[in-house]
DNA sequence: GCTATAAGTTGCATGGCAAAACTAATCCCA
DNA sequence: TGGGATTAGTTTTGCCATGCAACTTATAGC
């Protein structure tokens, strides 16, 4: 932590106010957030006012678009009880946004996501990108950016462009450096989009990382239910997220979550990582499509109907794979205590079928589970979560330290 | 976090030099501080006083004990450069302490810990408690620390009291749930040690947990490489800790870190916590004696001397464990990329045997070993490491929020 | 003994927050 | 229909911690 002068105490409690305002399930008034933070309420009402005419936060009713403008004061938001009615407050819409992309084997995608969390302008391409080169993926990548760039609304700051791939990543250096599903290796897409992006930096991450973050917050300042969870993404192969309490695990050099990874059975197939036996095997889209006797272009849907169907070999792949997964997630659960499993991509598509299964895996397993019992959920169905999250992660910043953009 | 008001600013700040002049190598000056912290002289000089009278830091030479009489200003530190000579700073011995409790399966321990990390008293007493029954234990562990509490020199304060226990432990209620390998369940021991404690507030944790924060902190506020290990425990089963920038990872319950249970291989051995082939089956002490042919109560440093006077039985036995440790952390370093392991407990003993074929095992298995390699070091010696870090724990609050304690 | 240099202290200005008084807008009731 | 009760938001005043700059103290080197 730096030092704390003056100047960083009204930072703070700036970023405290803006934070309050985006947490809130319902849009609190001035009074709300001095109630919540215990500040004062005229303290409050400074900070708000300054965040209001940023272009962070906005009052209820007021003319959208006419900064400076305030309008009408807001409706009562609890009709029925006297006193002055609350002037609600929200994030604004229409002055901040960020850009969040994502390279993922089956598709590209650029997304311009605002600060409530809604995904103001998409372009997604389904494409099969397993084997392919860098230079023309990122280049197409390129014209997906520019498109969605331009449809900004005017009067619109894009703060900060996030990119999810699927693979290990240098976030210091922004390089790719090895993504096996791809088949890239040491790549760095900042250069290669650099035309697109005018003046803004690209944050570069790990899709299971940035999927998980956009999980845990629909919007910048929010949270949802539960905050503390693992991750499990699945594509080709299983990325993997750690998240406590609301914060992505990166781990030392950012390379946390390759659960895929994870040792199942020292006996078993080897992995293409070198290693024997590890969950991917078992519970990779691949892996499971071969089990089930079923081409690997097959959709997991397909596999998750036969299963409920009652075809055999489906329902044996099912099963190895959730088997797989309740031992690798025994383990994490074991070290970390963290009683709630999020199962994302493919492996989303056949959660229902996993999760029974992995559940009674992880009660036997798990040594605390006399005491907390584990839950398996499914995530959203999204091709492209990983870009809705690196963009949630740009525009935090904006939360973070309001004062470096309503300058 | 909760809000900034202006005290808490001078609170915030009292903290930073604190923890400042504590994490220095060498006692540093206030004009250090004040070029460390980004603070200006004058207010570090305002601060470091408060927290000199307060009996939180001392001036080097000053007259020890007498506080109010500053003595001699302090030798120059740089000799042989011009200008006027610092007054070095360092954490105030004589002041505060806190005691450090320890109930292990060989022995009961009691030790007083000073600000600069140093033991005061201690009061160590080997004994098998291995399906002892908690109350007489825990009258024992009263006795000990009556006498460790007597030894308190006059004017020190002893702000605060931990517990290590090897076991699960809810730490909002002060109880142990389970602890398999004294045979103990729910068990309250802050209500058996009342009458020695005084008003002193008992802070229960688990064993591994802490004595992977004392590995982290040689003192409190201060730190020692590295600040990202997972912790191995060894006493008759295996107990962790996974400490991620210097913080230990207690989990959603406190109970993350069980290392012990994770899943080596689902065909092996039956496990008492009901699963099969947790590491624990391989690695524990009782495992590795039996595997080696040896009687429970050896000490491990005689299985690592038959080991390497080359006995066949033992060092099969190592090898086994070494595997086994392998597969189990290369998965916790898949999941959280932290490249260094520590092995406490009867685990350093052996630690120099297992170590080469633990980190082979590593290379192998960790997806980022190409980037980067894992280490395997050995914890210092140390009977009840749990005690030493139960009580800097404690200490920690006063660095945290000098405040609350210098009034 | 004089100058240069660096450490530590003192007095004043600045800026952010708290407290309390004040204004604004609504409900409720007579 | 108007006044009291109630709650939201604003303005004014004072406090307090920090920054700044000038000053004092203590040493080295000449």
């Amino acid at each position: 932590m730096a030092n704390l002068r003056q100047a960083s105490l009204r930072h703070a409690n700036l970023a405290l106010v803006a934070r309050t305002v985006l947490a809130a399930e319902a849009p609190p008034s001035r009074a709300d957030v001095a109630a919540a933070t215990s500040l004062t309420r005229s303290t409050v009402s400074r900070l708000v006012d300054e965040l209001v005419t940023g272009g962070v936060l906005a009052e209820v009713d007021s003319a959208i678009g006419g900064p400076g403008q305030p309008g009408q004061p807001g409706r009562p938001s609890r009709p029925g009880r006297p006193g002055r009615p609350a002037t609600p407050l929200t994030a604004s819409t229409g002055r901040f946004a960020a850009l969040g992309l994502q390279v993922g084997v089956g598709q590209l995608a650029a997304r311009l996501v605002g600060l409530t969390g809604e995904v103001l302008a998409e372009q997604l391409v389904p494409l099969d990108l397993a084997g392919s080169r860098p230079g023309p993926s990122l280049r197409r990548l390129r014209t997906l950016t520019t498109r969605v760039l331009a449809s900004t609304p005017p009067g619109m700051t894009v703060v900060g462009a996030g990119l999810a791939l699927p693979g290990i990543v240098d976030h210091t250096e922004g390089r790719l450096l090895s993504a096996p599903n791809l088949g890239w290796e040491d790549v760095t897409p900042g250069a290669a989009l650099r035309g697109a992006l005018g003046d803004l930096t690209l944050c570069v991450g790990n899709e299971a990382d940035l999927a998980a973050h956009a999980f845990a917050h629909p919007a910048p300042g929010r949270s949802s239910e539960p905050q503390d969870f693992v991750y499990l993404s699945g594509e080709v192969g299983i990325g993997g997220a750690v998240v406590v309490d609301g914060t992505v695990m990166t781990g030392r050099h950012g390379w946390a979550g390759e659960i895929g990874h994870v040792c199942v059975d020292p006996e078993g197939p080897t992995c293409r990582c070198g290693s024997t036996g590890c969950l991917e095997q078992y519970a990779g889209r691949l892996a499971m499509l071969a089990a089930a006797g079923l081409d690997a272009s097959t959709p997991p849907a397909e596999l998750a109907r036969r299963a409920h169907a009652g075809d055999d070999k489906a329902r044996t792949a099912v099963r190895s794979a959730a088997r797989a997964l309740g031992i690798a997630l025994a383990g994490v659960v074991n070290v970390l205590d963290i009683p709630t499993v999020v199962l994302g991509g493919h492996l989303a598509q056949v959660g229902a079928l996993l999760a029974p299964d992995v559940e009674a895996m992880l009660v036997r397993r798990v040594l605390s589970a006399h005491w907390v019992t584990s839950r398996v959920v499914t995530a959203p169905d999204d091709p492209a979560p990983g870009a809705t999250g690196a963009a949630l992660l740009a525009l935090d910043r904006v939360v973070a330290d309001p004062v470096a953009f309503v300058s």
